[in-house]
RNA sequence: GCCCUGGUGGCGGAAUCGGUAGACGCGUCGGACUUAAAAUCCGGUUGGAGUUAAAUCCAGUGCCAGUUCAAGUCUGGCCCAGGGCACCA
């Protein structure tokens, strides 16, 4: 074995071994339990960054130590390819889209194995390629067989900078989730996906996930926004309409002064008289100015007109008149709120303005209301609210919305903010929708085996103001597949996220040309065990694939309904405190680090410093120690070669002390690593046991000039046991030491260590002695010792014989092998 | 406003059950080796008081209370930071 490690040397040398002998890769059928980690797949955007580097080597250390633990591990990687970024690219560059996105696979698929990933390559998927995204259509096809997907015109989000629609998950504060361009309100027909029929039970299947994190969830539901509440309908006075409203608070019913709708509600021409036309519809244009932005900014004065028209409040006969104002919404319930000032904060401010009347319906003090200065939205009871006077809130919202079912005005309801997934993308590098239109037979849905609707090559890429798709001369015209007759392609291709939202279900059977996945093998692999990624799929990804595992679940193709068992969502990778940007010029270049230490370095340094869920600070202090670590490792095993033996460990029955102790050591790492990892992958601390144990080691053995034949078999089994433990991470270093010291076969398939639970202790313990629960004295003691021998002890101690003198114990507690606490006064 | 997560040395962070606060590392200071440097090795490093040096003592895990023999850990009330939702009726 060389004296010195040369990182470079020894990780290519292995990396080309693994793939020629097929380390990695994993059969279908075993007979050992399966496990499945996963990472998110990455968009080949051109080179690997820090953030990826953080995410598959967690997932790998994840997979290997699995497998060291006698799993199948699934464990792929694979391409998330569609998307703008190729496309722009291409427009710059007078490029295709194809050939840059291939390039930067074959370029981060290179990186992907310079860091030594455990991955099995014949599963690879990529978004973009035929093979995939026929499946991306076929299911489609299947969802919109099944109603779940379909095109209506509606006011949809359009990002001008990128020349398309977006999903509403894609708007973040107003702005477009790639370019942060402001998005504009567009009236278009488009494609979409009906995510609401699940809304309910993607809501009441979180509670299953105990494997994600509180906050993954809690955002989840706040997107998905259910509330319960209740439909009134308010006959209009001036002709026979009617105003349906949602709303939470039908406790509230008796304190309705005023109804306002949204200004874009359906009716609302109607529902103004000839004297107040002129001012609504300056009203009305001036809120389709707005931008969202300033539409929603909740610290706006409020504004509104009125109609001229009235209301009937059908609990009391009460006349009430009708306005319009932009804080009601269009798309949310049903565009029309019933104004009850006294018990809500918008109401309030919106009466006070505009002098509406304010009439207290619930309070806290049962002798009667007072004069509000804000809006009581806080628990109470009833008054003026005829036979409810006296009837807590919480009560007279289900009386009081039954009355209205009763009396045939109302109904119980619950809405949900989240809205369908708009999913027609007006861009080129996208999975073609595979539709037809045909003037005689309407929306055509391509037949299965005319599969895939591949895109067409013949596109100009320079075009403005277009999808480069509509330039092309053979892809638009063809024929119906109903009448045979004349017929337009969609040009519109589907968003990414559809791509990513089942990409994990074909890597179980990811070379299938008949199918997306055999069902027996998606039964087989799935859900995944580990699933690995960041958090800003928090909604957008993992939302769309619950979605899409339920859908198809319910087609009969899979028989599991949540995808991901357990989530690890993992921190951002910052330098100076920042997230690393290319526009803060605060990144590091994943290759230079493999060039300079060599990539168990970069494993290394990786997991070193912060807990997997926490933002990690880089720094290049941190990788040097890290490369010195590892010098360090590698110098104990070089140096000790001659004395090492791969062979199994026999004990002696009684070891001299310090060999003894060292033995403990051994153990005690194996149990604290092994119990690191299975806890929440704390590999940091994993990493804090290496480098003990290494320590432990090293003291061990600057104590000893000649060897005998029990010190050799100790270091040995020191030395191999570390080699092990360290083999998910250091996979390189692990596997040169391994085959150096005479090891059969690839250290990533042997067993992962086991502990003796009797040498994970120390052999004596250490007695704490407090007085009054403060530490005093510190004792060596038999482990075997009685509770009233450690407490003798604990008494006899010259130093509280000392403290004690002069007081009256009151009370000893004496807890089994570890402390005595001495209650004085 | 509602919800989630977190707050421990100069820094990253550690601490199954309530039981030695600060593991391990970074930085830093001192020392060994060296002509010198690099590399390596050894030692100190929460603050304050104390001492030639030690011993030792006091305080200390965002703040204020509480429970307990004992609280970073449990309970109640706050403060701060990060994130999500939000004129959603």
């Amino acid at each position: 074995m060389k004296d010195a490690y040369f990182p470079q040397e020894i990780e290519k040398k292995w990396q080309k071994i693994w793939e020629e002998k097929g380390v990695f890769k994993t059969p279908d059928t075993s007979d050992k339990p399966k496990y499945y980690a996963l990472s998110m797949f990455p968009y080949p955007s051109g080179k690997l960054h820090m953030g990826h580097v953080r995410n598959y080597t967690i997932t790998d250390v994840i997979a290997r130590f699995k497998k060291m633990n006698g799993y199948n591990v699934l464990h792929p990687m694979g391409w998330d390819s569609f998307g703008l970024p190729a496309e722009n690219a291409a427009m710059k560059h007078g490029a295709n889209p194809e050939t840059w996105t291939d390039e930067n696979i074959a370029y981060m698929t290179k990186q992907l194995k310079m860091l030594g990933l455990s991955y099995d390559w014949d599963r690879e998927v990529t978004t973009c390629k035929p093979d995939y995204y026929k499946w991306t259509q076929w299911l489609f096809l299947q969802l919109y067989k099944k109603g779940l997907a379909y095109k209506k015109e509606a006011a949809v989000n359009w990002c001008e900078e990128c020349g398309t629609v977006l999903a509403n998950e894609q708007v973040i504060d107003g702005k477009c989730w790639r370019c942060d361009h402001i998005v504009e309100k567009k009236y278009l027909s488009q494609w979409f996906l009906k995510i609401t029929d699940y809304a309910e039970v993607l809501l009441e299947d979180l509670d299953k996930l105990a494997g994600w994190g509180e906050n993954v969830k809690t955002m989840q539901a706040n997107w998905i926004g259910k509330s319960e509440g209740a439909i009134f309908k308010f006959k209009v006075v001036e002709n026979d309409l009617e105003v349906p409203v949602y709303t939470t608070r039908p406790d509230t019913v008796h304190g309705i002064t005023y109804l306002v709708v949204a200004p874009e509600y359906k009716d609302i021409e109607k529902l103004t008289t000839p004297e107040n036309k002129e001012a609504v519809e300056a009203y009305r244009a001036n809120a389709r100015k707005m931008t969202e932005i300033e539409r929603l900014s909740t610290d706006r004065v409020k504004t509104g007109v009125p109609l001229g028209t009235h209301c009937i409040n059908p609990f009391t006969g009460e006349k009430f008149p009708l306005w319009t104002a932009d804080y009601a919404l269009a798309e949310y319930g049903t565009g029309a709120v019933m104004a009850v000032p006294a018990h809500d904060t918008r109401d309030f401010d919106f009466a006070k303005k505009y002098n509406l009347p304010i009439k207290v319906v619930i309070t806290p003090h049962p002798q009667g209301a007072r004069e509000l200065t804000e809006a009581y939205t806080e628990p109470g009871v009833l008054v003026n609210s005829n036979e409810f006077d006296g009837m807590s809130n919480e009560e007279a919202k289900k009386a009081i919305t039954q009355k209205a079912i009763d009396k045939g005005f109302g109904e119980f309801k619950t809405q949900y903010r989240l809205r369908d997934w708009l999913v027609s993308r007006q861009r080129y590098w996208g999975a073609p929708i595979p539709v037809v239109y045909c003037d005689k037979c309407g929306i055509q849905p391509v037949p299965e085996e005319q599969l895939p609707v591949l895109l067409p090559k013949d596109v100009d890429f320079s075009v403005v103001g277009k999808s480069p798709i509509t330039t092309s001369k053979t892809f638009v015209n063809t024929t119906c597949p109903c009448c045979g007759g004349p017929a337009r392609r969609e040009t519109d291709t589907m968003d990414t996220f559809v791509c990513s939202s089942w990409y994990y279900l074909r890597y179980s059977d990811a070379r299938n040309d008949k199918m997306p996945f055999a069902k027996d093998k998606v039964n087989k692999w799935l859900p995944v065990d580990q699933y690995v990624g960041g958090i800003e799929h928090a909604i957008l990804h993992l939302l769309y694939s619950r979605f899409f595992t339920k859908a198809l679940r319910d087609m009969g193709l899979l028989d599991f309904d949540e995808p991901f068992k357990n989530l690890l969502t993992q921190g951002m990778v910052l330098k100076d405190g920042s997230k690393m940007s290319k526009s803060k010029g605060n990144t590091v270049d994943p290759d230079e680090i493999f060039e300079n230490y060599g990539a168990d370095t970069a494993r290394l340094f990786i997991l070193s410093d912060s807990p997997p869920a926490r933002d990690f600070d880089w720094s290049d202090a941190g990788v040097e120690g890290c490369y010195k670590f590892l010098n360090r490792v590698w110098r104990l095993i070089s140096s000790n070669a001659d004395y090492i033996n791969v062979s199994p460990f026999t004990l002696h029955s009684s070891l001299k002390k310090d060999n003894d102790n060292l033995l403990r050591l051994v153990h005690i790492a194996i149990k604290g690593i092994t119990n690191d990892i299975s806890n929440d992958f704390q590999f940091n601390t994993v990493i804090s046991k290496y480098r003990e144990l290494v320590n432990a080691i090293y003291d061990w053995r600057g104590k000893k000039s000649e060897l005998d034949d029990e010190d050799k078999a100790i270091l040995s089994f020191a030395i191999i046991t570390l080699i092990k433990l360290m083999s998910p991470v250091a996979v390189h270093l692990t596997e040169e030491a391994w085959h150096e010291l005479g090891g059969e076969g690839s250290i990533h398939d042997v067993e992962w260590p086991k502990w003796d639970e009797n040498l994970a202790k120390a052999s004596s313990i250490t007695l704490v002695v407090q007085i009054n629960g403060k530490l005093k004295d510190k004792i060596e003691a038999d482990e075997a010792l009685s509770e009233d021998e450690l407490k003798a002890l604990a008494l006899n101690s010259e130093k509280i014989k000392e403290l004690t003198a002069g007081k009256t114990i009151v009370k000893t507690i004496v807890v089994p092998k570890k402390l005595v606490n001495i209650v004085v006064k």
